[in-house]
DNA sequence: CGACCCCTTGAGGGCCTTCAATCCATGTGG
DNA sequence: CCACATGGATTGAAGGCCCTCAAGGGGTCG
């Protein structure tokens, strides 16, 4: 496995008031008067692909809100080995056990490069305390992602490899059908879909020749959403 | 699939203040002026083995937590395959997105004889508008939630199929080592591992001739936990 | 007693894993 | 400029595990 390395570049103080995805992100509902009870900095960072945002057992001192690029949710399994449990993007909310334990208990890995804001976890407890708006927003991010894992894990787990790479790309090509996709390496496309990375990369490869999928970069493809919604169907 | 049945009686407005399992549910923080603002019934109910907590798209309005006995917790795919993704014992809370969904996402199933308290999404509201001391608490339990959700479906989706058996009687195990465990009809294990029932009922059969498990009744097993550890690890 | 349900066991075949070799792009140093 | 090392991707071959289809066993209930 790689060695993650951060990273990160401070940019500055959020302006949460005017931030261009606050209806995707947690502070959605508060209102101006609210903002007055932040008194830590709230900072917009900026890592680069491969770069971690947490590691396991690592302090939790803050959530991170995705502001784009792409997060892979690491879970380590007893024995060692790695399964990537989860991908955050723009809107999602990574580290939320922050809020209730000590430590991550993930590892939470850019795969591509990535802007966030980092929430101390003391913000959260204020504004929790001042505001109600607050709880119910939590209540729908934690939901959210116990909803996503359930997805993405049964979906990725169940049915042949066809199925599940079809599935995983129409989940990732769900929110823009028309914009291109950038694969992942062969290996963390092992680790989402449980399957070696000879499986993941021969799986890729017969995709492109079925037309499934067409390269138009390195690793960057486009998809046909209904010939995948056929293989994600038929084995 | 077995078409469930919900066969509740009534029992009786619950004594939350005295419950015995109180230090584990959701109103373990509360104080004894805080029951004052419950104005709608907490129902106990017992519910039969395969008794219906919840449908899937059924109006969510309360959530339930488990005093015994277990549920297992099914999501339904959208090519309509079903697969286990949950298991709900003592303590637990189901049926969380009555907070903040209008209906359920899931089928809650009982897979033994359950009693279970029915809390009403207005009394958790209310409860949560008066006292801060419930948020915390919530908030634990949405991420025991998703941990649990995450170790279940990497525990059990990874592995051979004897690694995950193993995985799955050590898990049921945790808690009383030496107690016997009630295996699930074979269907139902194989939506918990995600192989067919037959390659279920194979792996049962060939711990049982390897003394990972011994029978001494119907479906009840002890457990060597030593053994089970061993398989778990070596395929 | 027979219907039914669940469980068990067998045989064949397909898919994925494992081990291995090769290819390709990138970057580094002589 | 090129040789070489490196990391990722691809492809091949052999083998094993699990799925599918099928038949039969054992318990319960009308």
């Amino acid at each position: 496995m790689k060695t993650p390395q951060i990273e990160a570049a401070w940019k500055g103080t959020a302006a949460c008031r005017n931030c261009a995805i606050r209806h995707l992100a947690l502070f959605s509902e508060l209102e101006e008067t609210d903002f007055q009870h932040i008194h830590l900095p709230i900072e917009e960072l900026h890592f680069d692909a491969g770069a971690q945002l947490y590691g396991l057992d690592e302090p939790a001192r803050a959530v991170f809100t995705i502001r784009s690029g792409m997060v892979k949710l690491v879970h380590v399994q007893a024995d060692g080995t790695q399964r990537i449990v989860r991908l955050f993007r723009r809107g999602a909310v990574a580290g939320l056990e922050a809020l209730v334990r000590p430590s991550y208990e993930h590892i939470a890995i850019c795969v591509q490069p990535t802007e966030v804001c980092r929430i101390p976890r003391e913000v959260i407890g204020q504004l929790q305390a001042e505001t109600p708006r607050l709880h119910r927003r939590l209540m729908e991010k934690w939901y959210e992602a116990l909803s996503v894992a359930d997805d993405f894990l049964t979906d990725l787990s169940t049915g042949s490899a066809r199925q599940r790479l079809a599935r995983l790309l129409l989940h990732l090509t769900a929110e823009q059908p028309e914009q291109p996709v950038r694969l992942f390496t062969r290996e963390d496309l092992g680790a989402m879909l449980a399957v070696t990375l000879e499986t993941a990369s021969r799986t890729i490869s017969e995709f492109k020749r079925a037309g499934l999928i067409r390269e138009i970069a390195h690793n960057l493809v486009l998809c046909d959403r209904d010939g995948l919604m056929a293989a994600a169907r038929t084995d």
